[in-house]
DNA sequence: ATCGGTCCCTAACAATCGTTAGGTTCGCCC
DNA sequence: GGGCGAACCTAACGATTGTTAGGGACCGAT
């Protein structure tokens, strides 16, 4: 049910998506929904928490590896973008539907948020030390191009995943420019 | 009224928008809108294609400058950025608040938004020629890190408007590390 | 056998939504 | 000065929304 109410979430952000919708698509009736959410702003943060959760998770994974300097970063995009494209829509659901829920809901998941944005920001700082650039800054820009391929990327089509990740990393470390 | 209805756009989304909301922020009521516009819809439209007129306006404002090379480039990145804080809630709504929207409603703007796509693909081409890197991904990438600003940057904080173009610019082209 | 709890149902509630019908006021034009 | 259309109003429509009340079926434990 979780599932079927992040799916929906994404298409279609929050106002837009009904208590039946998500219903429907899990096979009971809007009333019994309450039995597990005591309501629908419940029921969206806990699909957003548990984005945010498998986005941890693949952070975390990844620290775990081997891979050093410029790899090391690339994995940590990969890590991002199959959070994004490959463990269901939890995580697609928290980035395409954060800013369409209203105010209240949206501070709710905000501590976890602040959380994985702390992650990389320390990343950023051990990868690239040094220098009076402001890292804050780089690593919204990185966010934004990483989190916008939800509009447009299909990982069904011909680029791959990978492709995509090596794509974003070497863009974002050497610029467009070779 | 239209102004007051692209910034409740921006704001809270299309289904989460209310044309009582717009009617009381423009001083009249509800059923009056009907006298400009024909739904909800078409009010939604008008303010969509209205983002999207500004965007090429200062679009081709920098085509008429004299700017070379790369500060060719950040002067359309300026333009773009522009666009988005500098000239009304408009280009802002467009970027904020058309994913947001039915998908029928979406793909009444697509057009519009394709030829300003078009524009910028034929900038990239004509800037960075030869090569085999693809281009069109390449664009996206800046698409995502420009339009990813209007969720946290504020142009009255410490950070101008040309700084943050030129960081963009500098990312883009040559990457964080240096 | 019966209790308690989980899971789901039907039915309905008040509120709010986009939208329509019909009327009033005002200024402009012939 | 009579007509006309633009701009706005009040009032209400049917539909849909999140949510609640109350009940039935199934379960394991007592």
């Amino acid at each position: 049910m979780l599932e079927a109410a992040a799916q929906r979430f994404v298409a279609q952000g929050y106002a837009a998506t009904t208590l039946r919708q998500i219903a429907q698509d899990s096979g009971i009736k809007a009333a019994s929904i309450y039995h597990h959410f005591a309501s629908k702003q419940d029921l969206f943060v806990a699909v957003l928490d548990e984005g945010m959760r498998m986005m941890v998770d693949s952070f975390d994974a990844v620290r775990a590896s081997s891979e050093l300097g410029e790899l090391r970063l690339r994995a940590y995009v990969r890590a991002h973008l199959s959070a994004l494209f490959e463990h269901g829509p939890f995580t697609a659901a928290h980035v395409a539907a954060f800013s369409t829920a209203p105010a209240g809901v949206r501070a709710r998941v905000v501590p976890a948020r602040d959380g994985y944005e702390a992650l990389w920001n320390e990343l950023l700082a051990d990868l690239m030390p040094a220098g009076d650039r402001d890292l804050h800054l780089l690593r919204l820009l990185l966010f934004g191009a990483m989190n916008s391929t939800i509009e447009w990327f299909d990982p069904a089509g011909e680029t791959t995943l990978d492709q995509l990740a090596g794509l974003l990393t070497d863009q974002f470390l050497h610029g467009a420019t070779r």
